[in-house]
DNA sequence: TTATATACGATAAAATTTGTCGTATATATT
DNA sequence: AATATATACGACAAATTTTATCGTATATAA
């Protein structure tokens, strides 16, 4: 429980990889995929989706590949897990209305307050943190 | 992600009702499960698994059931997660030390990062301020 | 003795995550 | 213009984890 998934790894050691690296040079998903052992296509497609999320830039291509767009300064932690996850929170009815337990559910309020607990947290921490 | 599972919000909704119904009672996992709609066998392993964690207290036989033991002031979410599911980190690596990747990773520290404040931040919450 | 409730291992179903494949498109290089 | 390389993306398959069920044993109040 409470892990992040192997799609967030792998997003976090691709961004970290471009973080440490020259800002003129691109990396290519297999370049990083090789370099960490990662599938190389599944590596692809979170980089496409952090392209489509303007978190880095493709650059199509022989030779292309991506880099680093946004300001991983401004980015917080929250902002990223959910770009890439969805809506943060412990549970699924933190955004599901339809929850059958609704009106017996005896620890939304608690539960509520977790999450805020979370939340709070990542929103405190930035990529740039992270990445660096 | 990070979402919390079924069994520990099972796990929270039986210790909320057991904390709001007097101490001479006991509360079989059969009313609990009716009451909330949760799977009765279910609910059952997860009480047994409480039992075990001294969390609360089994009275076999008729008229039998469960009853808080443990002062959830003194127990912290963090002991609360760890107990029903082990460890808890952001990540396998958290606890793994044989993660093949270990060379290569580059996030491994950033994540440890992410790990200390989660941990914190579980460590400073009560079951009690959960459950009352 | 009986009915009720816990104890627990084995197993099945469901859901989610993780990984693969095929094809299309863009573009630098030759 | 042709070619090789790299991104783009939907469909699908495998693996893992979570969730739920089943059967049987044990304890105990009535």
């Amino acid at each position: 429980m409470l892990k992040i998934t192997r799609k967030v790894e792998y997003a976090l050691i691709a961004l970290r990889h471009m973080q440490q690296t020259p800002k003129s040079c691109v990396s290519s998903s297999n370049e990083i995929a090789s370099k960490y052992g990662i599938p190389q296509h599944l590596l692809a497609k979170i980089l496409q989706e952090m392209a489509r999320e303007n978190l880095i830039q493709a650059i199509k291509g022989p030779a292309g590949g991506y880099k680093i767009k946004a300001d991983l300064e401004q980015i917080s932690l929250k902002d990223f897990f959910e770009k890439l996850e969805g809506p943060l929170g412990l549970m699924d009815c933190y955004f599901n209305t339809d929850c059958l337990q609704m009106k017996s559910c005896n620890i939304l309020t608690p539960i509520q307050r977790i999450n805020q607990n979370m939340r709070d947290m990542f929103s405190k921490t930035t990529l740039m943190e992270i990445t660096q």
